[in-house]
DNA sequence: ATGCGTGCAAACGATTTGCAGAGAA
DNA sequence: TTCTCTGCAAATCGTTTGCACGCAT
């Protein structure tokens, strides 16, 4: 496996990814636009979410949902893990299944063949609970 | 607690309320709507809507998100639990994780409180496979 | 008679896309 | 120059809501 073309660069891809970066946890492209636009960078909605979808497309990204919006996160592995996600500020921690192979035995034993599974745990971070 | 308030008793919320029962799996209200139209009920999507909404607030039904869309599943006993779904036609079973309580101690953790979660499998049921 | 539940259509909010222009290679 | 990437605005899509009317109670 190679590192994808990069395609060409450009200021609001360079930009965009920071941003997502520097983030502690999940955010909505529009979240994440707002925070361009406050920080006087101008960059086109449309553009910020190609960019969330290349990047999640490229396993760069993670992704969950909630409440109908899709939550970006910047994620360096690309290697499937679960979240522990705060639902106040959006910070996230990674969090360890006990075992993932007793989904795949679950499935069988009901004749299911698994292609995915999601498993995301919501609450409030400490700072928050504090708060 | 009390069964709350049921309303009155209307054609459609018990059509609605049918289809959705007979239903081996998750439906959208689109689906379903589609569904009733063609069995010749007349009952407008806003209602369909309205009630599968009723039903998910009461307990009575139970849902996830998959692609932006909400699919509704009716789902007698009000414990929680979780999904075992085929991508391709929907059926779902239920299925039993080995633990809930290590969630709130890996989440304790880390400093966070529990409020909830999702945890979803998505496969292909036998039948679909086989196909 | 009273007012909840419905239907229709307009409103919505998030995300996508068509198209022409800008800038990277 | 060439062709990808961007920006804007219009278009989608699923879902919600305002409003007037019909029907259950």
């Amino acid at each position: 496996m190679e590192t994808a073309t990069e395609g060409r660069r450009t200021v609001q891809k360079t930009v965009i990814r920071q941003a997502l970066d520097q983030r502690e946890g999940f955010v909505s492209a529009q979240q994440l636009h707002s925070a361009l636009e406050a920080a006087g960078d101008r960059v086109g909605i449309a553009t910020v979410y190609r960019q969330l979808n290349a990047l999640a497309a490229a396993g760069l990204a993670d992704t969950i949902t909630v409440d109908g919006e899709i939550l970006y996160k910047a994620c360096g592995d690309r290697t499937h893990h679960h979240h522990l996600v705060c639902e106040r500020c959006g910070r996230s921690d990674q969090i360890d299944p006990p075992s993932e192979s007793w989904i795949q035995s679950a499935a069988a034993a009901r004749g299911y063949t698994v292609t995915r599974h999601v498993f995301e745990v919501f609450g409030l971070c400490a700072d928050c609970a504090a708060a």
